[in-house]
DNA sequence: CAGGCCATGTACATCGATGTAAAAACGGGA
DNA sequence: TCCCGTTTTTACATCGATGTACATGGCCTG
């Protein structure tokens, strides 16, 4: 211990962590101490002590999505200056990975929980979550939880409007839900984005067809490809197709290459989350941002709020809805400028 | 405590470590007071006892960069395989991050450390991982830590080979290292593949032109679109392009499109790490693939040695190599099957 | 029926950091 | 010089889980 070099076992602790009644003297020496012998704090035992790590987990359906790397960026910015370091995980939109993570991974080395849940239902949270403090990104549609998410109805509306206001009649959801369908796909999402483009369609007076709502097991882009592909086949012949997330979005773009049918002159093509492959594209894609760092601000935010909460031994908050701004960016895909 | 429900305290934990010689009444008492109060297992206690925490970390650069997604979800399973928990950390390949990761965040509550190092030199390893278990991905030249890597030469040479078996004499390296040269970019990695790429040249008994090996800050899609157009802007002709990853191939492709350069036929493009865009672009694109898996296989193998051979008071094993398999795909960018 | 062995269960100390309370050291003022 | 109020520092208990050593009790064997 480097009680050896120094004088007593508090005191340093008293140093490291900058009490301010320590001697000029005393504290130069732990300080000389603590390098000489290369100490350093034991994160268990001050976790033990204390009850808090400053950890949080950010729960992921997929790590090589790009939307959620560059959310995880955000989050992780936000975190450090709070002083919490972030660890990320994954549950491929498995629902026992998630379920296993909502436990706090059946132990409690993490302070909370921001999570993107993709299998889950707000049941499971609302059942499942009690011991940790936990925010959701992305919808889930009932109560039970906090949210962080864009308005979703809203944005797919606009999404909607832009393309029957460059004239197309024929447009198609890839990952669209309907009530009922199968495939969970991006639950609350799925859901939320296709009733916007259903309320859209009538707004502008368009027939509402099924058949134009492709379900989808991921929102991968092998997914959107092959959807698409398939609708294609069918012998549909649409004029515009909307995705429900970029990664579809540049699926359909290589699909709709592959059939020599261009964009935007023959289909247009708007995403969703703006994500950098996405502007790199040819041609470039039209697609619903949301402010990603707003996103991962005011989510560290509730999720601080709520594990203070619990420190102090308060009863939980009650779940908060909190909606972030979004814009729709027009490029090639649409007809954008170049 | 469970042990108001049960009987003692230290039975509990048998129960929970399954301890062979706990009577089935015992147990069944014990399982079912867990169950009641909701009882879990405090991990700062386990840890400050048995002195590890069954986590890794994994060190990376960027987490929107889809290769390093995709190396992830490997590591992930399969250190879940072998009972670890994989906490992901970002560096933004910046030095200062990536030492205080290397310092195991300044505290011990990751038993061992996979990284990706960009920043770093390893000197940087060498002196200050001294603590902790490390595994690196990806080369950093000297010797001094475990390195992971696909044989990065070779693989660079039999890229360029296919790019003069095509018949192109004129081929730029983006995001290439000059000995010597600014920017460190990603520091070993782009040094062993502009090696690489010019044995292959002078096999070939082509030129070696310095200034066809563009120097990036980062290895982003934007650092690559801008490289190639600064390039051919300033007048040069090239018929083709070797890009050190396929996140600069991409922005490299969409550049090509917007000078209404045709691939493969006026330029043919190759990236590195096979990463699922690549597959999607328009046209698809030449890669060479890491066997991913493998990477991940081994790193945690390696690391998983190297936390053993500390639990046990061991000295530190010497700096192991392991080079995995990787293989060239061809794809449309280069003039492959569609 | 006693002795002994094995299967179970318990008491206690311990890992390291830190809050609490109190002791020790210091500085002034009377 | 003595007493009192601060400032520093320390002793001790504590967070929870678990290894160690030992106590308990049941059952078999002679």
């Amino acid at each position: 211990m480097a009680r050896l070099a120094g004088v007593s076992e508090k005191t340093v602790s008293n140093v490291i962590n900058d009490y301010e009644h320590v001697s000029d003297r005393t504290r130069a020496a732990v300080r000389q101490a603590i390098d000489e012998l290369g100490y350093r704090v034991n994160l268990a035992g001050r976790h033990l002590r204390r009850g808090r790590t400053g950890i949080i987990a950010l729960i992921l359906p997929e790590l090589d999505f790009s939307y959620f790397g560059e959310v995880a960026t955000h989050v992780i910015a936000e975190a450090e200056r709070r002083g919490l370091t972030v660890l990320v995980h994954q549950t491929l939109a498995d629902r026992q990975h998630e379920l296993t993570a909502l436990d706090g991974f059946g132990s409690d080395f993490v302070d909370g929980l921001l999570m993107s849940p993709l299998a889950l239902t707000a049941d499971d949270v609302a059942e499942r979550g009690g011991h940790l403090p936990v925010v959701l990104l992305g919808e889930l549609i009932q109560e039970g939880a906090d949210h962080v998410a864009i308005d979703n109805v809203l944005a797919t509306r606009e999404a909607t409007e832009h393309l029957v206001g460059m004239g197309r009649r024929s447009i198609v959801a890839v990952g669209g839900k309907e009530a009922g369908g199968p495939e969970p796909a991006t639950t609350g999402t799925a859901q939320v984005r296709t009733r916007g483009f259903r309320e859209a369609l009538q707004t502008a007076g368009l027939p509402y067809d099924p058949a134009a709502v492709l379900p989808v097991r991921q929102f991968r882009t092998p997914d959107g490809a092959a959807a698409v592909e398939r609708y294609l086949a069918a012998g549909h012949k649409p004029d515009a197709i909307l995705c429900l997330n970029d990664q579809m979005a540049l699926g359909t773009l290589r699909t709709l290459h592959e059939r020599g049918l261009r964009v935007p002159e023959d289909v247009a093509v708007v995403g969703f989350d703006d994500v950098e492959a996405g502007r790199f594209s040819v041609p470039s894609l039209t697609t619903v941002a949301p402010d990603k760092a707003a996103v991962a601000r005011v989510a560290v935010e509730l999720l601080v709020d709520r594990i203070a909460a619990r420190a102090e031994g308060l009863p939980p908050l009650p779940p908060r809805n909190r909606v972030v701004p979004h814009r729709l960016v027009v490029r090639e895909s649409t007809g954008g400028p170049r």
